[in-house]
RNA sequence: GCUCAAGUGGCGGAAUUGGUAGACGCGCUGGAUUCAAAAUCCAGUUUCUUCGGAAGUGUGGGUUCGAUUCCCACCUUGAGUACCA
């Protein structure tokens, strides 16, 4: 019987599915392994081969874990709100749900032709009410919650009431707004309710205020930090402005600290981690409070405050620097100053984010006429304006100390500022020293002769004495804008009562999507909820009712702003652990028996979103006494991209090339109608190179010839060819086979390739073109994505599986290239030849050879070590050797091609199943045959490695001559080191090696080497 | 600029504690089988070579009996981040 996959695969996975055989139970006596991938966005383009890899690693060390006698809770589900559908509803008016529940059905038949063993009775779908309604119901905890730096966690906001009434705010450690005004029990308990809630808002873990966000025009959105790029938009790559706009916050930033702290105890890649501190950007210092001196006698006396790295340099400050939208600039500016500081104020405003970014070499600033007071030697500062300091980092101010930083340097040269020296022994006459641990403080009063570490501590000292300054730890992470102006989102459980947020009761969950005729914003500029008739919350029916019965009595209007994409995915790892429960986001029995992800594989664009973002409510949770575990991945793997390899063509021609030579140029202006020409990669090489090759040569005489024909005097009057030959991407599809050779003719049948229709190909003597391949991304428009439909129907889901993982290790960036698949194709075929022929099967109970057991145990040895390190792609080379080893030794013994099936399952799941099958009823079985209480490959045990076969009695050792290996020479293993050595040098090419010269030196190292210096 | 990865045949890659560099596969070359093709099987395939050998893992240096592996400097590529005080 030959080896039919289509067949064989097919069946396995219908019998999958209907056995449940995946299917994680919520208690079991085995200990549990919770293996998860990053769902998937439904997009309408469907899966191309890259997108499963990261699923067949996940899935391969899931049916590994099941062999160890793990209860492997595997889970998949859809991240299911998003961009693309919306779009498309705008363009095509077809409801967003329905897009997406189209794009699924796609997914998932895509994914279950390649046979993974996904427990799909847990599926989630993040635009499904039923999960929603706990994304609605996280939203409400945090929003009745705020962050106690005391007990360092999150506490209901109850507690805090109560701390406010009787005592007020004065002893409140939170992480809050900014610019909250003190006040006292007594006057706590005399603000209205409105003030009250105000006030608490300003508290929340998600609030709504006014912020200066990234609004994004063409997308008519707000956009977080992590979906902006170099300035622009992640998705489209739109210009984003910065603008002030009401909106719902997450206070992320309460848990900064714990994120950092977080990531040591999580086996994630250092490039990730480093990832999330940068972004996180901890940076430790001091404040300090400059006082401004006042111009006048009877002008308000006003302080400046900075945040500072270095306040050991102190005593270098010889200006400050403001960034110009600082709040203080205009009120101390001095009237001569104020026109050259709005002129400056006015120039850095019309420059955008970019533009600003971009230069960062120009050096640019005003001064105020301002002039503060040192803290400690109270001579006068100049505070200037520049736009080298950011609003939005720190304070927005800097104390300039031009001899320790770069850019106060640069700044206080351009502006002849005065410019002090603090280092002791060190030449700041030509730049500036901010190499902090080599020297020590001179200049500097009390801090003469401490080194950085010192004089920091002594700085901050002195500061708090005279009250002018503390130590300070600052963050980067600013809080993350939690409201996006779109339709296809989670709406928030919210109404509004004059202007102030109210939470709907939970027990009142779902609050669904409400049906809009349009899915573009209102006229007014209201996001596209706006649209919706039907949506005011009715408080005493508690229910969702027409926009007209609005009486801001009992029925108000509901939040029209929609939940950010990262919302859904913030939190469904612990959906999956009890998916269909009405109740509660997930029983405490399923929570408890999961507790956590043990691993977690996925693409790494995500490390400063989705993985920030979960991490962040995955602590808020653990505070709140809902989840077990403050983080929730206690591994994480980041796959690398499999990318696509474009095939190119070279034209030549009208519309494929300038044309060169100039008179040709003139002849097609006058209305011939030109050749074109697609010719070979060497051709276009040279012309590049302003050289000219036979056969451009030979098209340029034909030009020349046919125009000449046309009784045009045309001639070719030089060699520069450089840029006249254009490149083209042609698709795979019109390639011959998976080779590089092009089907002219299918390509000019394409109306997608209708400019080369009339185009003459230059083919070699064969009549072949052959097309010059690339690796790039895998994308639509460059014609180079492989569908895995095609791959599994051409060589099946197994081969998919394996080749996937023969193509390098799983981290790295490595180039898809059909052509190969050949090899793990052949392999399966050999494996089946192994165990069955065309008389059935071959597998006996014959008691196996020494040889066989060896390959067999080397093999078990070496894929467990594999798969425990993630080395999927060795472990594929390993069969092969294992393959074709008993394939030689004619081995036939099911003690031995048995467990093989086991170790092979995982990786290729259907062939495994099929011969383990078919050995266990001593025939070629059909699926559809198998008894009821048939036990498949998936329950067997991985096979126990037995050392005792490996063991080896002599060892063909290497023989180097300083290093080099020469020879080699078979000795036993249990020789001694002077035998050895004896051995070596007895040897006869060991002489000739020597030619006359005696060794100074023989290493022998017993079982490894021996080493000859001489 | 800074941070983090990574540089090995024509290509993807292997060598897990320093110990026979190039496993395994693709491609290529030759052969067998076939009327022919596909498929399959066998042999070869780092480079140079006077066929004895010699050189060789981005470059230059170092440590070592011995370095793809460890250390230093540099070059290149990729990713992230950026006037972060």
């Amino acid at each position: 019987m030959k080896y039919n996959f289509n067949d064989i695969e097919a069946k396995w996975q219908k019998y999958w599915a209907e056995n449940q055989t995946f299917k994680a139970e919520n208690n079991s006596n085995k200990p549990k392994y919770y293996v998860l991938d990053m769902f998937p966005y439904p997009s309408g383009a469907g899966l191309h081969v890259g997108h499963p890899l990261g699923y067949i690693a996940s899935d391969i060390y899931a049916r590994y874990k099941r062999h160890q006698g793990f209860n492997v809770l595997h889970p998949q589900g859809y991240d299911s709100f998003g961009l693309p559908a919306e779009q498309y509803a705008i363009q095509t008016g077809q409801h967003p749900a329905i897009t997406t529940k189209d794009n699924i059905a796609t997914y998932r038949r895509q994914l279950d032709q390649i046979g993974f063993s996904f427990d799909w009775s847990r599926e989630v779908r993040t635009s499904d009410p039923n999960y929603y309604k706990w994304t609605q119901w996280i939203f409400i905890q945090l929003f009745n919650s705020w962050y106690n730096n005391d007990s360092d966690k999150a506490e209901d906001i109850s507690t805090l009431e109560t701390i406010f009434s009787s005592g007020g705010n004065d002893k409140v450690n939170a992480v809050c707004d900014e610019n909250i005004q003190p006040f006292s029990a007594e006057d706590w308990k005399s603000f209205s309710s409105e003030k009250q809630q105000q006030i608490l808002l300003q508290y929340r873990l998600t609030y709504l205020a006014e912020t200066e966000v990234n609004w994004c025009p063409a997308l008519g959105t707000v956009l977080a930090n992590d979906e902006i790029i170099n300035g622009v938009s992640e998705r489209g790559g739109h210009p984003v402005i910065r603008k002030k706009m009401t909106q719902w916050s997450m206070r992320i930033s309460a848990y900064a600290e714990r994120l950092l702290q977080g990531l040591d105890k999580i086996d994630w890649t250092d490039s990730l981690k480093e990832s999330q501190r940068n972004w996180i950007g901890k940076s430790v210092g001091a404040s300090v409070t400059f006082n401004v001196l006042p111009i006048t006698n009877n002008q308000q006396p006003t302080t400046i405050s900075v945040f500072t790295t270095r306040p050991d340099t102190i005593f270098g400050v010889s200006f400050m620097t403001l960034a110009p939208e600082h709040e203080l600039v205009q009120q101390i500016t001095t009237p001569e100053q104020k026109a050259a500081v709005d002129a400056y104020i006015l120039a850095t405003a019309k420059r955008s984010e970019r533009d600003r970014m971009a230069d960062v070499k120009t050096i640019s600033g005003a001064f105020t006429g301002a002039y503060a007071e040192h803290p400690f030697t109270k001579e006068p500062i100049p505070v200037w304006i520049g736009d080298y300091v950011l609003a939005g980092y720190g304070t927005g101010a800097v104390m300039s100390v031009p001899c320790g930083d770069e850019r106060d340097y640069a700044f206080a040269n351009h502006f002849n500022i005065p410019i002090i020296n603090i280092f002791e022994g060190v030449d700041i006459s030509e730049s500036a020293f901010s190499d902090k641990d080599k020297t020590v403080i001179g200049n500097s009063d009390f801090l003469n002769g401490l080194n950085y570490k010192k004089a920091t501590k002594r700085a901050i000292y002195e500061l708090e004495q005279i009250g002018q300054g503390e130590g300070k730890t600052n963050y980067r992470l600013r809080d993350a804008v939690f409201s996006r102006q779109r339709y296809w989102g989670e709406p928030f459980p919210v109404y509004y009562v004059k202007g102030m947020p109210q939470m709907i009761d939970a027990s009142h969950l779902p609050i669904k999507l409400p049906e809009v005729e349009k899915y573009l914003p209102t006229e007014t500029g209201e996001p596209p909820l706006g649209n919706a008739t039907v949506w005011a919350w009715d408080t005493n029916k508690n229910e969702v009712v027409s926009n007209d019965l609005i009486d801001n009595e009992t029925i108000h209007p509901l939040e029209l702003n929609t939940m950010p994409g990262w919302a859904g995915s913030s939190w469904y790892f612990n959906r999956y652990m009890d998916a269909h429960n009405e109740n509660e986001f997930a029983s405490k029995e399923a929570l408890d028996y999961w507790q956590d992800v043990d691993l977690y594989i996925g693409g790494s664009e995500h490390a400063t979103g989705h993985l920030l973002y979960s991490r962040f409510w995955q602590k808020f949770l653990f505070d709140k006494g809902v989840v077990p575990k403050d983080e929730y991945a206690k591994k994480l793997i980041n796959q690398g991209m499999i990318l696509g390899t474009s095939a190119f063509c070279y034209g030549f021609g009208p519309g494929l090339s300038y044309e060169k030579p100039t008179d040709v140029v003139e002849a097609a202006k006058a209305g011939i109608k030109n050749k074109k020409y697609v010719i070979p990669k060497e051709s276009y090489d040279k012309g590049l190179k302003g050289e000219l090759d036979n056969i451009t040569r030979k098209i340029i005489d034909e030009i020349i010839a046919e125009y000449k024909s046309k009784g045009f005097n045309v001639k070719y009057v030089g060699d520069e060819f450089s840029g006249t030959f254009t490149p083209f991407r042609v698709s795979l599809n019109h390639l011959k086979g998976t080779s590089d050779f092009l089907d002219i003719e299918s390509l000019k049948q394409d109306s997608l390739f209708s400019f080369i229709k009339d185009a003459i190909f230059i083919t070699d003597e064969n009549g072949n073109y052959t097309t010059y391949r690339d690796v790039e991304k895998m994308s639509k428009s460059k014609y180079n994505v492989v569908n895995p439909d095609d791959i599994v129907e051409d060589y099946g889901a197994d081969s998919l599986r394996l080749y996937e993982m023969f193509l390098g290790p799983l981290e790295q960036y490595k180039p898809w290239n059909t052509a190969g698949i050949t090899g793990v194709h052949s392999f399966l075929k050999k494996l089946w030849k192994l165990y069955a022929d065309d008389n059935g099967l071959k597998v006996t109970d014959a008691t196996p050879t020494k040889d066989a057991l060896k390959t067999l145990h080397k093999t078990i040895k070496k894929v467990q070590e594999d798969i425990e390190n993630f080395s999927f792609n060795t472990s594929v080379s390993t069969f092969m050797i294992a393959a074709n080893e008993l394939t030689a030794q004619k081995c036939t013994s099911k003690e031995i091609l048995e467990p093989l099936l086991v170790l092979i399952s995982p990786y290729a799941p259907h062939i495994a199943e099929q011969l383990f099958a078919s050995i266990q009823f001593g025939k070629i079985i059909d699926v559809d045959d198998l008894p009821q209480n048939y036990e498949g490959i998936s329950k067997a045990s991985f096979p126990e490695f037995d050392a005792s076969h490996l063991v080896e009695s002599s060892k063909n050792y290497p023989i180097s001559f300083n290093g080099k290996m020469r020879f080699t020479m078979e000795l036993p293993l249990d020789m001694s080191k002077d035998a050895i050595e004896k051995a070596v040098l007895a040897n006869e090419k060991t002489q000739e090696q020597l030619a006359g010269r005696t060794p100074k030196k023989v290493i022998v190292v017993p079982g490894k080497i021996v080493n000859i210096v001489g």
